[in-house]
Parts: C-alpha cells; structure tokens; sequence
DNA sequence: CATGAATGAGTCTTCATTCAT
DNA sequence: TATGAATGAAGACTCATTCAT
C-alpha cells in the first residue's frame, strides 16, 4: 500500500512536472516573441492551452517565470565556461578556449528564444532584475579577465587592460549572436563561426607588418 | 505696436520651446533610470514639475517622446561617423578612425542617460520600433564594414570575414560603452579609452609571434 | 466524469449568459436615465455591482455595449412590422394595421428604457451609429409608404404625397409615445392609445362636411 | 470728453456684441456639424478664429453658449406661434393656421443648423437641460391643445383627444422638419410642404367615404 | 489539481476651464 | 481686451492576480 502510494505520488510529481515544463517552453516561446513586456499572461496560458488558474498554481507570478526562465539559462552557460588550465602549455590552452567559445554559442543556438531574451530584453523590469544581469555579466567577464590575465603571465596575451579587453570580448560575442539569432537565417556553420569570432578576439584586424 | 506684438510672440517661442527641453530633459532622466516601461507619464510629469494636460501640449503621446528622443540621439551619432577618406595614406586613415571613435565616445558620454536607453532599453516597444532600431545598427555596421573592406584593399586590414569583425567591433565598443556609463564612475580618460579600444580592434589579444 | 463536466460547463455557460444579461440591464437603466454620454462605465458597473474588469469581460467597449442594446431594440420592433397582406380585403387591411401599431406600442412600452434611448439619445456618436439609425428609420418609413400606396392603389387610402405621409405617421408615433414614456404616468390604456393614434392619422382633426 | 468717451464706449460694445455674434455663428455651425458631445471648444475657437481665453471673456462655458443657442431659437418659434383668434370666422382660422406653420417651417428652414440640433441633439446634457427643452416642448403642445379645444368649440374640429393630437400634430412636423433638413436637398417648396402637412394633420389618409 | 469568472489598481489620454502676460 | 500656456479632474480601458467551484 506504501508501494502504491509512493507510485501515485511519484507520477503525480512527474506529471506536475510536466506540466511546469510545458509552461516553462510555451513562455519561452511567447516571451522571445513578443518581449516581456508584450507578452501578457493570458497569451502564455493560450500557448500553453492551460487554465489561467493552472498558471498560479505552478509559478506565483508572471515575473517569477520569467526570472526562473533566465536563471536557468545563466546556469547553463556559466557551466559551460570554467577556467582555463594552464597544465598543458600553450596549444592546450588554446584548444580549451576555443573549446568553451565554441560551447557557449551551442547552448546559445539551442536554447534561440532564452538567449535572445538574454541578450536584449532582459533589463528594465525592475532594480532586483538588473543586479542578477549584472552579475551574471560581471560574472562573465571576470572569467575572461582571469584567462586574460593568465595567459599574460604566460607569455602568450600581449600587455593591455585586461579589464576593458574582457568587456572588447564579451560584447563581440554577445552581438554576433545576437545578430546570428535574430537574422533571417544561420548561413554560417557553428564551427566556422567559433573560429572566426575567436580569430578576431585574438588577432586584431590588422594585418601583422612584417 | 507691431514690434511689441512680436516681441511677444518670440518671447512665447522661446518658453514653449523650453518647456519642451525641460520635458525631455525630464523624461531622458526617468527613463535611463527606470527603463521605458517601468516608467509613467505621472513620473515624468513629476519629475518635470509640470501637470498632466501640459505633457500632452508638446508631446501627442509617451511613445512620441521616447521615439523622438531616440531619434535625436540617433542622429547625433550618425552625424558623427562617416566613410573614411583614403587620400591621405595610411596614417591619415587611421588618424580619422581614431578621431570618430573618440568623437562617439563624447557623443556617448555626454547623452548618458540617452545612450543607455539606446543601449539596452530601445527593444520590444513594438515592431515599428525595432525596425528603426534595427536600421541603425545596420547602418552602423555598413559602415564599420565599408571600412574594414577599404582597409583590405588599401593592404591595411588582414584577411577575414569583414561582416563578422564590423560586428564584433560593433558589439565591443557597445559593451564598454554599457559597462562605463551604467558603471560607478568613468575613472578612465576618455581618450585613453578610446585608443584602448581600438588597440583591442586593431591587434587583438595575443601578442605578435616574432 | 464527463457528464459531471458537461454540468458544469453548462451551468456555467448560463451563469455567463446571466452576467451579460445583468450587466445589459443595468445599462439600459443608466443610459435611459442619464444619457449615454453622461453615463460612465462607472456609472454602469456601480448600479451592475461588479468590478471595472468584469464589465470588460463581456463587452468590449462602452460604445458596443451601448450598440447591442439599441440593435436588440430595433430587431423587436422591426420584427413587429411587416407588410400588410392584401388577401383578405378592406376591413382586414385595417385589422393588421391595428395590430402592428398595437405590436409595437407593446415592444416599446415593455422596452421602456431602451425606448427612450431610442427615441432620443441615440444620436450624435459617431457617422457609422447615425447611419445604422438613419437605416432603421428609413427602413420603417420605407414600410409605411409601401402601406400607403398599397391602400391607394386599393382605393383606400386617398390621394397625397405618401412620401411626406409616412414621416408624418412615423413622427407622431414617435412623439406620443415620447410623451408617454417620459411622462409621470402611463394613465391611458395602450389599446386605447393605439386606437387613438390610429385615429388620428387615418382621419385627421377636421370634422367632415357632410 | 463725455462725448468721446460714450462714442469709445459704444463702439467698444458695438465690437464687443459683435465678437459675442462672431462666436455664437461659428459655434452654431460646430454644433450641428459635430454634435454638442464631439464639438470641443477648440473646434468652436478655431472656426472663429479666436484664442481659447477669448471665448470665455464672452461666455462662461461652453455649455452657456448652447444654451444661449437653442433658447434663441427656442424664443425665435415661440414668437412665430400664438393663440389663433376666432374672430374672423372659419376661413380665417384656418387661414391663420396655415400663416404658423409657414412660418414655423421658414423658421426652421433658416436656421437649419439650429434646428438639426434642437430636433435631436439638445438632450442627454443634464436634468436641468432636460427640463427646458421639456417645457418648450410642452408649451407648444399645449398651444396646439388650446387650439384644437377651440377648434372644436367653432364645431371645426372633431370629437377627439386633444392631448394625443397635439402630440401627433407636433410630432408630425418635427419629423418632416428634421428628415427636410438632414436629408439630401430640399427638393420641395416650403408652402407646399406646409400644405402638405396641414393636409395631413386635418384630413388623414383616409379616402372620405361618401 | 484544474478551471475561468471576477477583481481593482494602474495607465494613458482628453478637454473644459483658469490665469499670467 | 486678447492671448495661449498651464492645469487637473475625469474617463476608458488593461491585465496580473485571486478564489469559489
């Protein structure tokens, strides 16, 4: 009876699950359609074809949805990017940053809606909201200061503000995607464009005078 | 009589026309603080010390506001960046990248408010809205690529795919720009900043392999 | 299960279709009483007694609210008003005039109300509201010349501009039962007053010369 | 000195009572254009090319200036309506009659954008708007009532409710009037539309059988 | 759990009227 | 007198959130 119990339970749990899930992706759509601001709660529930009560049963505001919506994304990301080690010498280190490059423009591709969100929309609800986006950036930033850093320890960054230079990355990065995500169409491969982003950061524009 | 007449008249130009300054000068302060959303036309009133009914004697509608103050700080930019003049040989052309950079970063720095509006908050009002947007940043990466595309054949600019790196410079100069006016405070010179940022464009990360 | 689904979607189907009909109640007193421009949606959801939102649950507008009351209006009475057959001779001609008059002094009588925004206030909205009134007039008068010169051809009715006869009819229908519905009270019994209007316009105030 | 100044006085109220007229005609054309409820008083001080402070120095709201209108005209028929004397025997009473309703309609006919607006638009203002409007139209009810007792005492008119009939008579002409005068053009003369109506309020539609 | 009717605070906008010049 | 900028009360409408069933 335990056992029958504990089996009714786990499946209400995972069909409740479900259904928070189900709300959770027809949000997403929603949101990075319209906007947040735009996007009312009533065209969630007409996406999600649930009940406008069923919606406050599963999150307790419209707001705590979309935040839920970000922070997840943020997690995803912020765990694809992590240190760089330095135990492999230079070819090594250079291979695991164009591995985490080319990471985080997979999870930013896979997840189109969210990054878009994250990218453009995300700001101006209010002061709460803003200090997570911040973070999160300051976050991101400070990692590449680090590798920055790092790597002018290392001999292989050349002498410059790494401070300014990580925000010269991060913003390369962000409207690249941006402009891939909300463009017509991807026409270049994911690949390709990890390299080329990666190439820019490193090298410059100009071609090296002999 | 006549002359007292007109002097009467201009002297009402020139109140309706400052009331008008005041207003955007107003609303420019709410919005950069508050986002366009989170902000009322009861704000912006209070913040302009002016009742509701004179807010819409210069302005048909909170959206025209915002539209038109976009629209000037839009203008002002442009009018600040244009192609680049090969006549004078490669210093010459880097000399006057130099002084548009420099040259935006004032633009920037003096219509902070404005340009943080421009930099986060401009999105989402409507479709109408971020095709204006949209046409700026465009136009704004044509000429970045127009550029880079002269520097090629002037033997300047290395190798790559121009419309990627007008992006990546786009987004790096957005970023800083982001970073230092919603920062505490603009510790860096101006100047210094922009030499930083073209350092970064120009040569990139890694320091030159001998 | 499904059964007791279908109940309570059914019941609250009818509750629905009950609120719309209180709210519609509601406003038709308001409207009669104060006009429809001095009426405000305020005024309609404090005699309803529900919240602002509700209103606009079932109507989308102040203005469509108030063109469903008067269309419902002018579909009785235009039900109450057809053609008069020819089939049965002079003294049935007569009958079924009666009885259409009789017709719609009842409508407008039970329609109390409505009939006074008909008669007076339903005028002066807009060009496209004017128009559908025009129609309806037009339509009645239309009908009332098709009468006439029907019992002209019968040798009924005698010879005279049937066109300013019908207005004539229609007007003073109009205005007795203005009278009658804003007056103090309904002292004089309706068949009565049909016969009485009848009266008056079949044979006219003179005293016929013998 | 005295004199001057009474000649400067005068002219001052010639000008004075002239800019009163200039208002009176334009808002008089506004009204029955737009209605009382879509005519603002920046319409009224635009088709009289006046500023807005101009038109309360001569009137101390807009709902005074449209009362002042529909009084005016309300004292302009009144004056063209009296009691019928009896004197002069039959001929001459009817004669009389005919002579009102000419003049009534050549009343109405010349201010027709008045008329628009007393037939249909000078209600729903207030209570107190109302009941002017009621009492006018009760007195000239009641001057018809008074007629057609009397008529009836000469052995003219025949044995009928009075009240009602007058009701009808009234509502006859005000229909005609305000079909004449909102329709397209006024095709038919005035005395034969005069004729026509008396035709109709003293003889019916019926055919006299012999 | 699910539903959707009900709520009411909040928003933009209009416009008759006032008042300093 | 004449002007027109300024006022603010009032109105229509929206939408996130609640709650009885």
């Amino acid at each position: 009876m335990d056992d029958q119990h504990d089996g009714r339970k786990e499946r209400a749990t995972r069909r409740r699950s479900h259904r928070r899930t189900e709300i959770l992706t027809a949000s997403r759509k929603v949101f990075s359609d319209k906007g947040y601001h735009a996007s009312s709660v009533a065209d969630i529930i007409a996406e999600a074809r649930i009940a406008r009560g069923t919606f406050y049963l599963y999150f307790p505001s419209k707001r705590a949805l979309f935040e839920e919506l970000l922070e997840e994304m943020i997690a995803q990301i912020a765990g694809a990017v992590h240190r760089i080690s330095t135990d492999g010498g230079v070819d090594s280190a250079l291979d695991q940053l164009s591995g985490i490059v080319r990471r985080v423009i997979d999870i930013l591709e896979t997840n189109r809606h969210l990054t878009i969100i994250l990218l453009r929309e995300a700001v101006g609800l209010d002061a709460d909201f803003d200090l997570k986006l911040n973070a999160f950036y300051s976050r991101m930033s400070d990692l590449i200061d680090g590798a920055l850093t790092l790597g002018q320890s290392m001999g292989l960054v050349r002498d410059c503000d790494t401070r300014l230079a990580s925000y010269c990355v991060l913003g390369s990065l962000k409207e690249v995607m941006l402009q891939r995500l909300t463009g017509a169409g991807h026409e270049v491969d994911a690949g390709e464009l990890a390299r080329g982003i990666l190439d820019f950061n490193l090298r410059g524009l100009l071609k090296p005078t002999p």
